[in-house]
DNA sequence: AATATATAATTGTATATACAATTAATATAG
DNA sequence: CTATATTAATTGTATATACAATTATATATT
């Protein structure tokens, strides 16, 4: 029910007063929104057997393929800051979809890179994701532009 | 130095391609404002040695008072909806903010009441966060109310 | 060059989360 | 009224997260 038809955040939660402002409320319709999506994208994951945080950091290797990165430019791409590089390369590692070499000039520095199989592995994610946005209700994307701008500014 | 001035998604997480399109941009952008907010909840909470999911359960039961809460009646008001009740709600017994006691009626459900120091204890933290709200950027509440809609339209 | 400081990654550990399995009580069907 | 299905909460368990401690290497200081 909830996917189908749009309904306002007091309702998905069931607040009954009224909340003190619209930015308290925003904050937590940017929390629930936030939750919902990663709800429908580590789903959409899972017969790749991905989780999301697995996908995103795929995705940053992918994005400076050929090159690697080392554990801390993943860190630093990541969009939750706190979580582990290491631990999540581990399975990824275990997964064969990226490789773990030493950094010969800085042997602290371990350089990571996106395989083959990675990267084939990413191209179908994409696919699916595609054929996903097209089933999804358009959202206008001026509305989409402002809204970036707006989060940005929320955050400052 | 990220709280301080205002910065766009792509410097955050260092993206360098340009997204996709601005609504692949809003999700991303969404989850990543959200993971920032909840770092600096989970600060502010710390003190007072609640968890954001703890005081997200606390104050839906302090929103009934002193009426109860069964089990599924919270976990239907939690932002996030696949989380466990049962174990916050020990936390929260643990440190005696709340108390549990079987319905009369039906003795399946567990009627979940929030207790004079729980809600001495809100009160602490509503203070602490008028407090820390006077510090920030004033947002403009047209604009948080325009993105409540806009955020609702968008799960919808 | 020896010592101290800083940095990168890993490891340890307690807690939290996701989700299936279980238990207990109630509602429903034959 | 008994058997079955449904519902509510709890428990089990594997995985993930938060964050401190550790290890290894590099840089800076005297």
């Amino acid at each position: 029910m909830p996917n189908l038809i749009k309904m306002k955040l007091e309702d998905e939660i069931k607040q009954k007063r009224p909340f003190k402002s619209e930015i308290a409320k925003l904050i937590l319709n940017i929390q629930f929104t936030s939750s919902y999506f990663s709800g429908i994208i580590s789903e959409k994951l899972k017969p790749f057997g991905l989780s999301p945080q697995q996908y995103n950091v795929l995705r940053i290797l992918k994005g400076n393929h050929p090159k690697s990165y080392c554990n801390q430019e993943i860190t630093s791409r990541m969009l939750d800051k706190s979580s582990n590089a290491t631990r999540i390369v581990d399975k990824l590692v275990e997964k064969k979809l990226v490789s773990r070499t030493e950094d010969s000039a800085d042997r602290r520095l371990v350089n990571i890179n996106i395989t083959d199989t990675g990267i084939k592995l990413l191209k179908e994610i994409d696919k699916m994701l595609a054929e996903h946005e097209r089933t999804m209700k358009p959202f206008n994307e001026e509305k989409a532009k402002l809204m970036n701008e707006w989060l940005d500014e929320l955050r400052g």
